[in-house]
DNA sequence: TATTGTTATACTCTATAACTATA
DNA sequence: TATAGTTATAGAGTATAACAATA
């Protein structure tokens, strides 16, 4: 049985290599719709974004999310603190930690980011087959279940 | 005709609204799936990646590509210069541009990165039903197609 | 005269070490 | 004594402006 004769896609290394590919190109084009007036650097947006999936979060916890050390978190937030963008509350228990959440102008920021990316892929959803968007639709949920650790 | 009926990815704004979801969240799992070992920022990594997609760039493209500007981007290749990992060739016609392409080493390091997120991709996919992994099979070429400009 | 890239300089971001407050 | 966060200081990264080489 040749192995020549077996498309890519039809093992399962081939389908994760299609699957890397694909996968990390749309990722990479829907970053790029990202709002071009905002002064926000790449940190700042990153933390906002994370803020928006896991609800509040501590100093610590968001360093460790987002890979750097606690006192640049701390600058972070502050830079993020003066724009309005977060806000701090202490923690129920202990006082020494302190819990970042998102204002709701943080809030409107990610979801006006989140508007831009789903407008470009919205016009080019209409670009293809009704079969391929069906595929689409059952694909979805199966990239979900990946992601679950 | 009560809204409530529509399952949100029967709409094509829904089917946008889950898409931009499950890619960006897996996309994001994969990227976090890097070598810890290697001492490289994040844009010296992004430079790698960005000339094995696109082949020999010059300066002044991998700065627009990156969206930073021609000084800092001397910078970073002079520091990927100094791991080897890039090198500096003299356009055929034109001598005031530099062309940019990976080496050997450059390429086995993106390569090496391009493995480990496709060993646990297919791990997770080993998960799947045959029926979920024959979706995703459909499903890469059309993600491929969105990315498409 | 315009374009590509580099050098000079200042500013921003990040890290390590030391410190404060709290557990 | 350990932990969460901040402040102080130094190093790395990035930008603007000025410059050199080439078109």
């Amino acid at each position: 049985m040749p192995v020549t004769d077996i498309p890519m896609s039809r093992t399962n290394a081939g389908l994760a290599s299609a699957m890397r590919v694909s996968v990390m190109r749309l990722s990479r084009r829907l970053r790029n719709e990202r709002d071009a007036s905002d002064d926000l650097s790449f940190n700042q947006i990153a933390v906002l974004f994370t803020l928006g999936r896991s609800g509040p979060l501590t100093i610590g916890d968001l360093a460790a999310e987002e890979k750097v050390q606690p006192p640049s978190m701390t600058r972070t937030v502050n830079s993020l603190l003066e724009k309005g963008l977060v806000k701090r509350d202490a923690h129920e228990t202990d006082r020494r930690v302190v819990m970042i959440s998102l204002t709701s102008l943080g809030a409107s920021v990610i979801e006006e980011s989140r508007r831009r990316k789903e407008v470009w892929l919205a016009q080019r959803l209409v670009e293809l087959t009704p079969a391929q968007r069906q595929i689409l639709r059952e694909a979805a949920p199966i990239l979900e279940m990946l992601s679950r650790v």
